[in-house]
RNA sequence: GGCCCGUUCGUCUAGGGGUUAGGACGCCAGGUUUUCAUCCUGGUAAGAGGGGUUCGAUUCCCCUACGGGCUACCA
């Protein structure tokens, strides 16, 4: 056990698009095994036909592969030494009932024939006698059709009917059950709050508790991680690993404190007011029509996603927050894994994608935002020909600074792109006087007439010919910048001047004095 | 209701018997940029409450409160 190869896997049902909470369930698990120079196994959890959804395995794995959790065994990832991967094929080998027939045969199993209604009834029954914990339990199971209080015969007739069963676990009556968890520490539940869970159902699936078992035994799981509502259920699991001799396989447990709501109270849900997704990739949901959208479409990196994640409920212990997923691997300890639920921040998750936009090359930039460009082009402005990929990198070079996302370079940059027909009224307002169109005609001049047409040139012509007419730079310098690009902010003006070009500046200018000087007659 | 888990600035968190309780996001102010953003500097703001233990508790223990999870032939 002490020396034994650290596996981890990642066991999500495919009942609809992978949470984010899911995501980071995987990361933890991924980042563990990579440090330990572990296996980080897929298995795919789908005992459950009636919630399967269409596509959310094919779902699963590419958010997988988006964010870089890798697994290098399993389902979509080439499988490996134990396949199939799927618990449904699992199944059709009988796997699960071999476990299931070890357990009746040790007494720790038993089949039951109530049916739903009868269950139901029970329970209705407990409650209005104001038991205390309504369940199917070891009190409970002598008053219900099972085969510990049917006698063999019944059992075997009610089996040789055709009568649906399920096997549940024999849980006892009063004991207690400890378990160590490594985010937690020491857990006691006394039995008498364990039910008797079903551990095979009538259509012969297992269920989660006794699947999961099954195959982390038989993958040679070292770490079982999985989210905080699963603790409740814990104490079962022991049971069944101890019931079924394996004690000494059993995996590690840790389980993840919850992501919850940014306002409120309560887990996360699938769709928040922010607008910032609560999917890694968009999500359709055929049955019920609903779509998500997703990190990757809102414009997010993955690494910012997957570094995101990583802090919610763990840190390094330093103040360090942006790392590499190599770093993460690094650093990556579940002793240093909250045990508290975080509450989801978006205004921080928007940060950590400025960090890394800010990390990105112009070109790497440019190479995001051309397709975007392209297709706010052929609706804005149909005819303009493409700007070519330096001009398009040097206008992520401008506009980056002031960005979160590179979907944002159009709405800050547009004007590079097509030359303004409106100019901001309030600076327009505020600045424009008698001498205003003189003083930009002249600055045309004078960069007509410059054959260094740069930032720097520029900005000295800019500052002679204020001088010249005897204009305080600051009265104008505004002024020039919405004449340019129609709006009164952006990135650095003689960087933005020296990018247009000449031509384009001096067309621009033109253009404006023209307009604007016709505006403020008719208007003020 | 019962059981389990949890509780440090608004949020994510560090620390851990004696600290000016540290950092980050956000927010606010000043500086730089003659604008905005960036950047720099500073500021705002916290150990749920009550009992213990102790010379001393945010830190250890108990109780209460609050929050969350679970309570299916779902995972």
């Amino acid at each position: 056990m002490e020396n034994r190869r650290v596996r981890l896997r990642f066991a999500p049902s495919p009942t609809g698009g992978l949470h984010m909470g899911g995501v980071r369930t995987a990361l933890f698990s991924y980042l563990f095994a990579k440090k330990h120079n572990g296996d980080f196994i897929l298995r795919i959890e789908d005992t459950d036909q009636t919630r399967y959804v269409n596509g959310a395995e094919e779902y699963i794995i590419e958010a997988l592969k988006w964010c870089g959790i890798e697994p290098n065994e399993g389902v979509g990832f080439g499988d490996g030494p134990h396949a199939p991967y799927r618990q449904s094929e699992r199944k059709e080998l009988g796997i699960y009932k071999k476990y299931a027939d070890q357990l009746i045969a040790g007494g720790h199993a038993y089949f039951a024939f109530d049916t739903p209604d009868e269950l139901d009834a029970m329970r209705k029954r407990l409650e209005a006698a104001k038991v205390v914990a309504p369940q199917y339990n070891a009190v409970t199971r002598q008053n219900m059709r099972n085969s510990l209080t049917l006698s063999e015969d019944e059992v075997k007739k009610l089996m040789d009917a055709g009568t649906p069963y399920v096997v549940r676990l024999k849980v006892p009556r009063n004991e207690e059950i400890r378990f160590h968890d490594i985010i937690r520490g020491w857990v006691v539940v006394n039995s008498a709050q364990v039910d008797d869970k079903v551990l095979l159902k009538s259509d012969g699936m297992p269920t989660y508790h006794l699947a999961h078992i099954v195959d982390d035994i038989e993958m040679e799981v070292s770490h079982a991680v999985r989210g905080e509502e699963w603790l409740p259920s814990a104490p079962s699991h022991i049971l069944i690993y101890r019931y079924l001799g394996c004690e000494d396989k059993m995996p590690l447990l840790a389980h993840l404190p919850l992501i919850l709501k940014p306002d409120g109270n309560g887990k996360l849900s699938k769709r928040d007011k922010s607008g910032i997704p609560m999917f890694p990739l968009d999500w359709h949901d055929e049955r019920t029509g609903e779509k998500y959208t997703g990190y990757r479409e809102t414009g997010f990196f993955p690494e910012a996603f997957v570094n995101m994640l990583a802090m919610l409920g763990w840190n390094p212990g330093t103040t360090q927050e942006i790392f590499t997923i190599e770093e993460l691997i690094q650093a990556f300890s579940f002793e240093r894994v909250n045990k508290s639920g975080a509450k989801f921040d978006p205004e921080k998750t928007k940060w950590f994608n400025q960090q890394y936009l800010r990390k990105k090359s112009d070109e790497e930039l440019a190479q995001l935002f051309s397709p975007i460009l392209e297709e706010k082009l052929k609706t804005a402005s149909p005819n303009s020909k493409t700007p070519s990929f330096a001009y398009v990198t040097g206008v992520c070079r401008l506009v980056k600074e002031k960005s979160h996302f590179v979907s944002e370079f159009w709405d800050s940059g547009n004007y590079f792109f097509i030359t303004p027909t409106t100019y901001d009224a309030d600076v327009i307002k505020k600045r424009w006087n008698d001498q205003s169109a003189n003083y930009i005609k002249a600055v045309t001049e004078a960069f007509k007439g410059l054959n260094m047409f740069t930032a720097a040139e520029t900005e000295a012509t800019f500052k002679q010919t204020a001088e010249a007419q005897g204009i305080a730079t600051g009265q104008v310098m505004q002024l020039f910048r919405v004449c340019l690009s129609g709006v009164g902010g952006g990135p650095m003006l003689f960087e933005m001047v020296e990018l247009l070009g000449k031509d384009e500046v001096v067309k621009r200018l033109e253009t404006a004095v023209n307009v604007i000087g016709k505006t403020v007659q008719q208007g003020v």
